[in-house]
RNA sequence: GGGCAUAUAACUCAGCGGUAGAGUGCUGUCUUCACACGGCAGAAGUCACAGGUUCAAAUCCUGUUAUGCCCA
């Protein structure tokens, strides 16, 4: 048999696939058992114009490891993958394309646009469904979903219908985020704020004036003058009248002024109630109102109030019953509202030529620099115009009560836990959400106008009517549909009930309802997985998943953010090629510590990569010398009547046991670094270092003896389960190398996991004896630069009886392991000349060598052994003489530290005694 | 402006009351028949700073500084 040297993650990734995916080993009806627990977890479903980047790469590897080890546990496992539609990311694609094409999507129209939607997806949509098999994802496909689909959209409707029928939607004319670039609203948290460089205008209106003068001068000398002192003020009083000064960032807005607003507290502006102010520019009379929202220190303590472009001005608007002016198109140009002059103006033209007039008319008092967080359009980059806007609408609060309480009582855990808090408070605040979009790529609204204008929500048009003459009303009347789609959320929040089957009451629903577990990032926590939860609670009546993991944000390997523009971003496909498939997986894995973040290190993925070859080269080993007990493939079980086990064979088993106990806690708890750290450690620390050179004299024999048998039927065991609790993590290394083992059934994916039994305390103990002896041993050829050709002798004498034993049981290893040609078991050492002499624990070691002693090393070495110890035993010693310390703390820490101390005198002195006679 | 994190070896990060750990890198050594993507041995840290709680603090509390993220 041809094993190469190094693995080739190429020769083996290829091939599994495949096999996997045409024997449904991914699907819950694998499991056969009827009392199997259930373990569900919807995918986050990416974009369907998405492609798999290192975010994926790392939330699918940990979604992976999950669903892996559970079905290897014997759950019945679903792991249910899909796409998103993606309303605007999909549009902004296929319209791209089709301008390529030089056709204009609105020349084609709404239909057939979507029709072409629909063909790019069929064509080019769910690329990263592909790379999810490169990866390795154990999803079942027979349930692949899309948001699009029959029976999604269903949902959609039912819900939209439902939620309007209980009053929990509703349409209304609103201000609203508006994308002058998408042309669309868009909803508050698809909203970025951004820190921009600016300034604030401090504008003159005059109150009454002295003349009839359209310039003004000298206001702004006597305005500086006004504000030297203490007292502030925006109350400007000159020969030529009273003015009053406001501070605005976006002086183009003042075309839509209908008011000038201050605080009811302010006294500084009470004598203006009543009185009207005239704005410049326009010539409008606007009045003054009081209203707490204005703070008093702010600019001057008076705000000009644009109701129809400012969140703040529009809620005074209301309040107030002002008049709403539009000046801003959703065009962000200038409409036939304002002046003339202005019309047509994009709005920073329109900013510009404002502050200019203001100026030359001798009303523009100050400039400020200032910087302020402006909104952007996430998707565009543009900035957001607040706008009045028609809009369908979702009221929050009431759905947003027990999605909250869910996750305050635990029915639903946030890890890492300092998330939840995130999730709290947003709850908490939470706004009315604007789900229309004007687009056409996306579930449209159910709802109709009757010529009349009166809308219909219903889910068909039939209903529609029906619902009309229910109430009485004309049902043969043309009916007009809304024109716009849902947020594409709103349909990603019914998630992990839509795709199940739920309106209709499915089996699929009724098994796999509630989910266990959701792994996703957090920067979706809001759009997505607070709504998931609302929903559920909504229309299924229990919380969506049990345990939400967030896992952390993939940063580039200097800890910055990858971003397109700045050119990091990392292509995991590219890494894959590279370390190998699963390496990186590994790598990922080792990284998922409890921190946010996540810089990806070269030297993570090297050292993964150099693990994928050592378990490689670890089986090759076994391949290579067990020829006559893999022939027969018969499953290998530990026991075997052929010999008693050694030390070592218990130390490994016992080791074994350890490792897998923790790879289930850790798994059980996500701490899915422990879990790769744990498998590392013990395959290459303990196995390979350890146990399989312990194995060589048995395993490399030709002599087909009981016990070289036994040794080969052990490790082989061994490598066996090392495997199999590797598997979830390194899919496909382990499947390749498993299915060259003697083992039971057809794939490691369905393979039993593991169960820790237990410890061996003793053999552990004993090991560590003799892997302590042998690091002594082999240090002293390292100081002394020995070259492994030269034979050493060496002396032992332990004053325990226990490391007596061992050391008799275990003499050939100690030889072996550490080179010595000749190791007497003595009584006791005698001073020798020429001798380098250690003590661990009661283990005396003498190693002559004559003539080779450098003696000032020896010194040294002994020096740097002795001053470790002395400074542990100080610290002890310090401990043990404070009275306190041994009347108050526990009593197990007391005698452990008087233990130890005694162990240390006892090492440090005969030590010191070598040291003397040197 | 409000909130939440994080500061530990050269780098990336574990540990979160009882002797400071890993991976990479570094030093020395070895091409010994699984693996040089390897073996063996080793060096390396006033656990950000200042107080406090405790018999005991990297670990708990308070403050300071720095950095990052989220929300307005």
């Amino acid at each position: 048999m041809e094993i190469p040297k190094q693995y080739e993650p190429k020769e083996v990734e290829g091939r599994w696939y495949p096999e996997w995916e045409a024997s449904q080993y991914f699907a819950p009806e694998t499991q056969t058992n009827a009392d199997a627990s259930v373990f569900t977890m919807v995918i986050p479903p990416p974009n369907v114009t998405g492609y798999l980047h290192m975010g994926h790469a790392l939330n699918h590897t940990l979604q992976d490891v999950l669903a892996r080890w559970r079905r290897m546990k014997g759950d019945r496992v679903l792991w249910l993958p899909g796409t998103d539609h993606a309303g605007i990311a999909t549009q902004m694609v296929v319209t791209r394309q089709l301008a390529e094409r030089g056709i204009d999507r609105r020349d084609l129209g709404r239909e057939k646009f979507v029709e072409k939607v629909w063909e790019w997806k069929a064509h080019s949509g769910g690329t990263i469904l592909k790379q999810m098999r490169i990866l390795g994802d154990s999803v079942d496909w027979s349930r692949e979903r899309f948001t699009m689909d029959e029976g999604l959209s269903k949902a959609v409707l039912e819900v939209f219908v439902r939620l309007y029928d209980e009053g929990l939607i509703y349409r209304g004319e609103y201000m609203v985020n508006w994308s002058p670039g998408l042309q669309t609203a868009i909803s508050d948290l698809e909203v970025e704020m951004k820190s921009v460089k600016s300034n604030i205008w401090h504008i003159a209106y005059p109150v009454s004036t002295a003349s009839d003068s359209d310039r003004f001068e000298g206001l702004a000398e006597a305005y500086a003058a006004l504000n030297e002192g203490e007292q502030k003020s925006g109350l400007l009083k000159t020969e030529q009248g009273t003015f009053i000064v406001v501070a605005t960032t976006r002086p183009e807005t003042m075309l839509g002024d209908t008011a000038v607003a201050f605080n009811p507290e302010d006294e500084r502006y009470a004598e203006l109630i009543g009185k009207t102010a005239s704005l410049p520019l326009v010539g409008r009379q606007i009045q003054f109102i009081q209203d707490a929202i204005v703070e008093k220190e702010f600019g001057t303590g008076l705000v000009k109030v644009t109701p129809a472009h400012d969140p703040n001005d529009f809620a005074m608007g209301k309040r107030h019953s002002l008049e709403f002016i539009q000046v801003i198109s959703k065009e962000a140009k200038i409409t036939d509202a304002a002046p003339e002059k202005y019309r047509g103006m994009d709005r920073y033209e329109a900013r510009k030529t404002v502050v200019k007039d203001l100026e030359e008319a001798g009303l523009l008092l100050k400039i400020e620099d200032y910087t302020h967080n402006v909104g952007h359009c996430q998707r565009s980059g543009q900035v957001v115009e607040p706008l009045i806007s028609t809009q369908w609408f979702m009221k929050m609060q009431p759905l947003a009560e027990p999605a909250l309480q869910a996750v305050i009582d635990g029915r639903t855990k946030i890890i890492p836990e300092g998330v939840s808090k995130i999730y709290c408070g947003w709850l908490e605040n939470i706004q009315d959400w604007c789900v229309s979009r004007q687009l056409w790529w996306g579930h449209r609204i159910p709802a109709w106008y009757t010529p009349d204008g009166e809308v219909v929500v219903a889910r068909t048009e039939d209903e529609a009517r029906e619902r009309l003459s229910n109430q009485g009303k004309d049902a043969n009347v043309v009916l007009t549909p809304d024109e716009d789609v849902l947020d594409t959320w709103f349909s990603s929040g019914l998630w992990p009930f839509s795709t199940l089957g739920w309106p209709d009451e499915t089996e699929d629903l009724k098994k796999f309802y509630p989910t266990q577990v959701l792994v996703t990032a957090q920067d979706i926590i809001f759009f997505w997985v607070a709504r998931m939860m609302m929903m559920g609670l909504k229309f299924m009546g229990e919380v969506p998943f049990s345990t939400v993991y967030i896992n952390a944000l993939v940063l580039d390997p200097q800890g910055q953010k990858m971003s397109k523009t700045k050119g990091n971003v990392i292509d995991p496909l590219d890494v894959f090629a590279k370390y190998g498939t699963d390496a990186a997986r590994f790598a990922l894995t080792a990284a998922s510590t409890t921190g946010l973040t996540l810089a990806l290190q070269e030297s993570k993925l090297e050292s993964a990569r150099n693990f994928a070859n050592k378990i490689w080269n670890a089986t090759r080993f076994v391949l290579l010398n067990c020829g006559d007990i893999l022939e027969d493939q018969e499953p290998l079980e530990w026991e075997t009547e052929l010999s008693q086990p050694s030390i070592a064979d218990r130390w490994i088993l016992s080791r074994l046991n350890a490792a897998t106990a923790e790879v289930n806690l850790a798994l059980e708890e996500y701490r899915f670094h422990e879990a790769a750290a744990t498998l590392y450690q013990f395959f290459w620390n303990d196995f390979c270092d350890w146990y399989i050179e312990l194995s060589k004299p048995f395993v490399t024999s030709t002599e087909k003896t009981d016990e070289n048998t036994a040794v080969k039927r052990r490790i082989i065991y061994i490598l066996e389960r090392s495997l199999t609790l590797l598997h979830p993590l390194m899919p496909f290394i382990t499947e390749e190398l498993w299915q060259r083992l003697p083992h039971r059934g057809k794939t490691i994916c369905l393979n039993e996991f593991p169960e820790a039994a237990a410890r061996d305390e003793q053999a552990e103990r004993e090991m560590e004896l003799f892997t302590g002896l042998v690091t002594k041993l082999r240090n002293i050829r390292s100081t002394f630069n020995i070259a492994p050709s030269v034979a050493i002798n060496a002396k032992v004498a332990a004053t325990e009886a226990s490391s007596q034993s061992v050391i008799a049981a275990m003499s050939a290893q100690i030889k072996r392991l550490a080179r010595i040609e000749t190791l007497e078991i003595v009584e006791q050492i005698e001073t020798q000349k020429g001798s380098v002499r250690d003590v661990i624990n009661d283990i005396e070691i003498a190693v002559p060598l004559e003539g080779l002693v450098d003696f000032e090393k020896e010194k040294a070495r002994l020096e740097s052994n002795v001053t470790k110890l002395s400074k542990e035993l100080e610290g002890l010693q310090k401990r043990l003489s404070n009275a306190d310390f041994v009347a108050r703390a526990a009593a197990e820490v007391v005698t452990e530290s008087r233990a130890r101390a005694t162990e240390l005198e006892e090492q440090i002195a005969k030590l010191e005694v070598v040291r003397e006679n040197l």
